[in-house]
RNA sequence: GCGGGAGUAGCUCAGUGGUAGAGCAUCAGCUUCCCAAGCUGAGGGCCGUGGGUUCGAUCCCCAUUUCCCGCUCCA
C-alpha cells in the first residue's frame, strides 16, 4: 500500500478511536489546530512523562520549570524573534514564487553597488597603483549617479520598513521595475505581512493595554529564569533546565495533520556549559537523544541525523533527529549549540548580569548553551505512525481477515489492561470488576462485556492496549485468568495474584532507561 | 499565499432540480460462543457554511471555510 494511503488511514484511525480530533470541528474546524481525545491525551501524557523522567529524574544536574506563556515583550526583541518573525512577502503571479519584499529591494540595492564596484575595478586596471579610490568614487559621474539612486532607494526603503508601510514596499518594487528572477515578469501581488508571532493585549483598558506575544518557543522562559534556578537550586555548571509547554506560531502553511500546527507543545532542555566545551556537550546530547528515540523500539533504520549547513544566527552547531514518517523523513527533534547568544542578549536588554562564577577558573562567564528541543506532537505522530499496523490473519471461519493494531510501546499505551468476562453471567462480570478495582490504582484499566470476546480483543488492538485479561468459568474455581498479549495474540493462564507483577515488569522504565546511559 | 481535487450518518461511500439511502460502527434485548461479521429492534444527517438562479437546490452558479496533493515558506 502506498505510504500516503497509510497516512490517510492513520489520520482516520486517530479520529475514530479518540486519539486526535480537529479543533472546533462542529464549527467547520479551525485551520491547523487539533484536539487530543480520550486516548490521545493519555498517550501524550505518557510521552511527556517518558521524556521528563529521562531528563529530570535520570540526571542529577537537570531540573525542570514551568514558565508562563505570556512574557515581557522585550524578551522577544532580545531573542531576535520580533525581527526574524516579521517578513513582508510578495508573490509573483506568473511564476507563483514567493519572495520576501525586503530581500527583493535589498537585491536591487546590491545591483547598484555592483555597478559602482565595476566602475572602480575598471579604473583600477587603467590607473594601477596610483589610483585613489576614494577620490574616484567622489568624482566619477556614473558612480555618482548610481550612488544617488542607491541613497534615494535606501532612504525610502528604510522608511517604508520602519513604518511597516506595505503599500510603499510594493510601490518601490514597481518603481524600481524589479522583475521575478524565474518568470522575468513584474506581475506582483500586494505585499503582505506575515507575523509569525501571535499577539494579544494585556491590560483591560484600551489606553493601558500593551501588546504582548504568545511565546513562539519555550526556550526563552528557561533563559530568563537561568539566574533564579541556578541560584535557588545551587546549580553548578554543567547543568540543565527542562520544560514542557505550549508554543504558538502563525504558520503560513500549516499542514500534514499534527506535524505542523499553529498551537503546539515543546519539550526542551537547555544545558548550560563552560565556554569552549559546548561542542563536546553537543555531541554528547546528540548521542543521548538518538538513544532515547531508539529505546522505544521503532527500528533504528527509521532514524537519521540531518546536519544543518546554514546555521541560525545564534548557533555554532545544529543537527536534527529525523524520523521516517509515512510522508518521508522529517524533523522530530533539534539539537543546537546556541553559544552564549541568548543569555548575552538578555544580559544586554535587561541590564542584569547573567553570569556564572566558576570556582575552578576563579572567574565569571556567560554560560554557553546546548539545547535539545523536541515537538511533543511530532513525537506523538512518530509513535502512532510507527505503531499502526494492518495485519492479514486467518479468521475462525477460514477467511482472510485484516487486523488493525496499534503496537504502541506498552509504557506509552493509553490503556494498559482490559479486563473482560468471557460471558456476562454466572458472576463473571462481578469478578472482572473485582480485578479492576484491585489494579486500577496501578494501571489504566478498561472493562468491556459487549459483543463476542474476539471482537472485544480487536477493539483493544485498535487502541493499542497491550494486555487483555479474560475471566472464564475456570477463574471462579481456581482464581486464574487468561492474559492475552496484543502483539502475538497468544495467551497464558496466570494467577490473578500475579497480574500486577507481570504487567509492571512489562511497563517498567528500568530497561528503557538502561539504554540511555 | 498560489494552482488542482474534495466536502452527504461515527467510518467508507451511493444518489436525485421535487425536502435522503447502503454497508460497517453505536445503543438496547436475545444468543454464551477465547480472536471482529448470529437474531430482533432503536437512535443518528436543516447533504460544510452563506448568497444567487428557480415555484422549489443536497444537486446548477458565486463566495467562503475545512481537508488532501503540488508549489512556496520553515531560528
Amino acid at each position: 500500500m502506498a505510504q500516503e494511503d497509510i497516512f490517510k488511514k492513520l489520520v482516520a484511525h486517530c479520529k475514530e478511536y479518540g486519539y486526535v480530533f480537529q479543533s472546533s470541528e462542529i464549527y467547520d474546524g479551525l485551520g491547523a489546530v487539533y484536539d487530543y481525545g480520550q486516548n490521545g491525551v493519555e498517550l501524550k501524557n505518557n510521552i511527556k512523562k517518558y521524556w521528563w523522567d529521562s531528563m529530570v529524574r535520570l540526571n542529577e544536574n537537570i531540573v525542570g520549570i514551568d514558565s508562563a506563556i505570556f512574557m515581557h515583550p522585550t524578551i522577544w526583541k532580545a531573542s531576535g524573534h520580533v525581527d526574524a518573525f516579521n517578513d513582508p512577502l510578495i508573490d509573483n503571479k506568473d511564476s507563483k514564487k514567493r519572495y520576501r519584499a525586503d530581500v527583493l529591494i535589498e537585491d536591487q540595492l546590491a545591483k547598484f553597488e555592483e555597478k559602482m564596484n565595476k566602475e572602480v575595478e575598471k579604473a583600477k586596471k587603467r590607473f594601477g597603483d596610483s589610483f585613489d579610490e576614494q577620490q574616484f568614487r567622489e568624482t566619477n559621474p556614473r558612480i555618482i549617479a548610481n550612488q544617488e539612486k542607491w541613497n534615494k532607494l535606501h532612504v525610502r526603503f528604510a522608511k517604508a520598513l520602519n513604518d511597516s508601510d506595505l503599500a510603499e514596499l510594493k510601490q518601490i518594487i514597481e518603481d524600481q521595475e524589479i522583475a521575478c528572477p524565474i518568470s522575468g515578469s513584474r506581475n506582483w501581488t500586494d505585499v503582505r505581512q506575515f507575523n509569525l508571532m501571535f499577539a494579544t493585549e494585556m491590560g483591560s483598558t484600551a489606553e493601558g493595554a500593551s501588546k504582548i506575544f504568545l511565546r513562539p518557543e519555550t526556550a526563552q522562559g528557561i533563559f530568563v529564569n537561568y539566574l533564579n534556578v541556578q541560584k535557588t537550586g545551587r546549580m553548578k555548571i554543567p547543568f540543565g533546565i527542562a520544560q514542557i509547554g505550549k508554543a504558538f506560531r502563525n504558520e503560513i502553511v500549516a499542514r500534514q495533520f499534527i506535524f505542523r500546527m499553529r498551537e503546539f507543545e515543546q519539550m526542551e532542555m537547555q544545558f548550560f556549559v563552560k565556554p569552549g566545551t559546548e561542542l563536546d556537550w553537543f555531541d554528547k546530547w546528540k548521542n543521548t537523544r538518538i538513544k532515547w528515540h531508539k529505546s522505544l523500539g521503532f527500528g533504528d533504520d527509521n532514524y537519521r541525523f540531518h546536519e544543518h549547513e546554514k546555521l541560525a544566527h545564534y548557533a555554532n552547531a545544529a543537527v536534527d533527529v529525523e524520523f521516517k514518517f509515512p510522508f518521508g523523513f522529517k524533523e522530530v527533534e533539534g539539537i543546537h549549540s546556541r553559544t552564549d547568544f541568548d543569555l548575552s542578549q538578555h544580559q544586554e536588554y535587561s541590564g542584569k548580569k547573567i553570569q556564572y562564577y566558576d570556582p575552578e577558573l576563579g572567574e565569571s562567564y556567560v554560560p554557553y548553551v546546548v539545547e535539545t528541543s523536541i515537538g511533543v506532537d511530532r513525537m506523538f505522530l512518530q509513535v502512532i505512525s510507527a505503531s499502526y499496523q494492518e495485519e492479514e490473519i486467518e479468521s475462525s471461519n477460514g477467511k482472510k481477515d485484516t487486523r488493525i493494531v496499534l503496537k504502541l510501546p506498552p509504557i506509552l499505551a493509553p490503556v494498559k489492561l482490559a479486563v473482560m468476562p468471557l460471558v456476562k453471567k454466572d458472576g463473571l462480570p462481578e469478578k472482572a470488576r473485582e480485578i479492576i478495582d484491585e489494579l486500577k490504582f496501578d494501571f489504566n484499566c478498561q472493562y468491556d462485556e459487549k459483543d463476542s470476546i474476539g471482537k472485544r480483543y480487536r477493539r483493544q488492538d485498535a487502541i493499542g492496549t497491550p494486555f487483555c485479561v479474560t475471566i472464564d468459568h475456570q477463574t471462579m474455581e481456581d482464581q486464574t485468568v487468561t492474559i492475552r498479549y496484543r502483539d502475538t495474540m497468544e495467551q497464558d493462564r496466570v494467577a490473578i495474584a500475579d497480574l500486577r507483577s507481570i504487567i509492571s515488569e512489562q511497563i517498567s522504565y528500568k530497561q528503557l532507561f538502561a539504554n540511555l546511559k
